[in-house]
DNA sequence: TGGTTGAGTGAGCATATGCCCGCCAGATGG
DNA sequence: CCATCTGGCGGGCATATGCTCACTCAACCA
């Protein structure tokens, strides 16, 4: 009764890697110290301390409340094949769903400005964006550009409140481009008017070669903030629905397989559309039940590759089939 | 409403760190790779790493059977001041509590074996060695001597069925020096003579300094092997325990505290005590129910300084108090 | 207001890690 | 019985890691 045959060998082999594994990620040893404490080579323990790993006896878990907002970016990134996503923790039942977003979302934009390159950003419109800008530090980023996609003139001639661009301007103390046309132009005339002025033209060049653009995503229910703000009538709201349309970004519409319809509203859109640099990244930036739909459709047609979200969204985003 | 005030910069910076962790741990990425992840320099992804374990957010847990073996080597290690601790996992609940030690202490005595540096390897006897001895594997082991420890002729004149020297040394090929004296000797004036004889010298001197010793640990209850297979008489068993008596070494009777007792049967005893050298290594084998008691004490004494025993024996050793 | 302090930062370096390669032993097949 | 093969083993090296040391910046106190 010497040596036993094979088929324990391999148990013993797995005991030892449970072994080495255990010095390794449990006693934190080095390698060298683990191999003096079994008496083998260095080489060997480390084998033995990646077959542990590989033979999946070593469980990692993060005791953190961001762990499943960790899980959730990872699952959405690869689901989506996005470059980019933040999933915020949720601000608990009941609370405002959108709450603690803006924080994250500025920590997103403030990386992009932290970037010593110049960069173009192009910016949306909506109030989480507005929230996201609020949150900024102040700071001091003469080398980027930001420019508006959307113009900045609400129906009744005032300046959109939604404008975020000025604010953000103002806090990071970075040149920028508004796009000075109203939001919405019925005349098609005057609509091809001002985009033949030639400073549009800048704004519009430049939003073309955007680095990185934020934007909202809207919702088209009968609460929808570009309906109740009145940039868009009753009809154009009746309109788009029967066309399909199940959210927007930057007043464009699209349908529930993300595609952007260009009927009717589109027409009469004063602004550009973003993503217009294919390599740019165009980061969402959205959460609350309202957006699980629009959120899903701008995915599902690449209409986004960044999303900035909350753990609830994110969850009922997943849970989609597909 | 800029920068929040310190109170959620913590909350951020854990954040960031729990961040990094899942990252490095769960998403196995390097430090480098973190870093371009979150935007901040190498150091910085190092310190979240860092922060991320030290603060706890990371738990690491060894999924397989032995992990509680392992767990419990380390308590008894540390509770002790043991240099070696192996803990064999438990057989299941109804089988003999000694199955599985054998082939673990075996691994503990090949490592020995396998030093290419003359090592002096001293044994004692008993059922756990006897087994221990029977899983090695064949080999030369010329650079070695083994020693044993107690005489090698039982009461009725036979060589002792326990005796585990020669059949070790027939396996690994090792020079040996049995102990060629009963394991009682009634005697005063024939016991001197015994260790006055030069080759007894030479054997003593060997055991003396000892490298490392393996010795089993005996009970003294009604069934206690050195009573029933005849080593010691119905009257010895009953002195020794009257006179504190909890367990014995090499035939060496020792009471709850440790110590040996040097009264009675001590003097009749054809044999030496483990552990002559200060520091060599004295490995205890022992497993079972009836063993916990003895090692409790002789741990306690610090008459072992390794051990190799099983799950349930390691558990209750732990159970004590103190 | 101006010094002081202390936490946080990046550079640099010694060490640990992981991986590739040539080697050897034991299994396999002629 | 010998040639071949396969799989594990240690040597060595490129890379990753962790740590120390000045340094900065900003808050705090006098």
């Amino acid at each position: 009764m010497n040596r036993k045959p094979a088929f324990d060998a391999e148990d013993s082999a797995t005991d030892a890697a449970a072994r080495a594994g255990w010095l390794y990620y449990v006693g934190r040893l080095t390698q060298d110290q683990i191999a003096a404490e079994l008496g083998v080579s260095r080489q060997r323990a480390q084998r033995l301390v990646s077959k542990a790993m590989s033979e999946g006896l070593i469980h990692v878990r993060l005791e953190h409340r961001i762990a499943r907002c960790l899980a959730l970016e990872a699952a959405l990134k690869q689901r989506h094949g996005l470059r980019m996503v933040r999933v915020a923790p949720s601000p608990g039942p009941g609370a405002d769903p959108t709450h603690g977003l803006a924080p994250v979302a500025a920590e997103v934009m403030e990386r992009f400005l932290r970037q010593p390159d110049p960069l173009i950003i192009a910016l949306g419109t909506g109030r989480a964006l507005r929230a996201t800008v609020e949150e900024l530090p102040k700071m001091t980023c003469e080398q980027h550009k930001l420019v508006s996609l959307v113009g900045n003139i609400a129906p009744d001639g005032t300046a959109s409140n939604y404008d975020v661009i000025m604010r953000m301007a103002d806090t990071v103390r970075a040149p920028h481009y508004p796009m000075p046309l109203p939001v919405i132009i019925d005349d098609e005339e005057i609509r091809r008017m001002f985009y033949s002025l030639p400073q549009l033209k800048i704004v519009a060049r430049l939003a073309d070669q955007a680095d990185v653009t934020f934007v909202g995503v809207g919702h088209m229910s009968e609460s929808a903030p570009i309906y109740v703000d009145g940039f868009i009538s009753d009809r154009d709201l009746r309109e788009q629905r029967a066309l399909g349309a199940v959210g927007e970004i930057v007043t464009s519409c699209f349908d529930a397989e993300g595609r952007y319809i260009e009927e009717g509203l589109a027409r009469r859109v004063g602004g550009l559309r973003a993503g217009g640099k294919p390599c740019g990244e165009v980061i969402g930036i959205a959460a609350g039940p309202d957006k699980v739909v629009p959120l899903r459709a701008a995915l599902k047609g690449g209409l986004l590759n960044g999303l900035v979200t909350g753990e609830d969204t994110a969850e009922a985003l997943l849970e989609s089939p597909e």
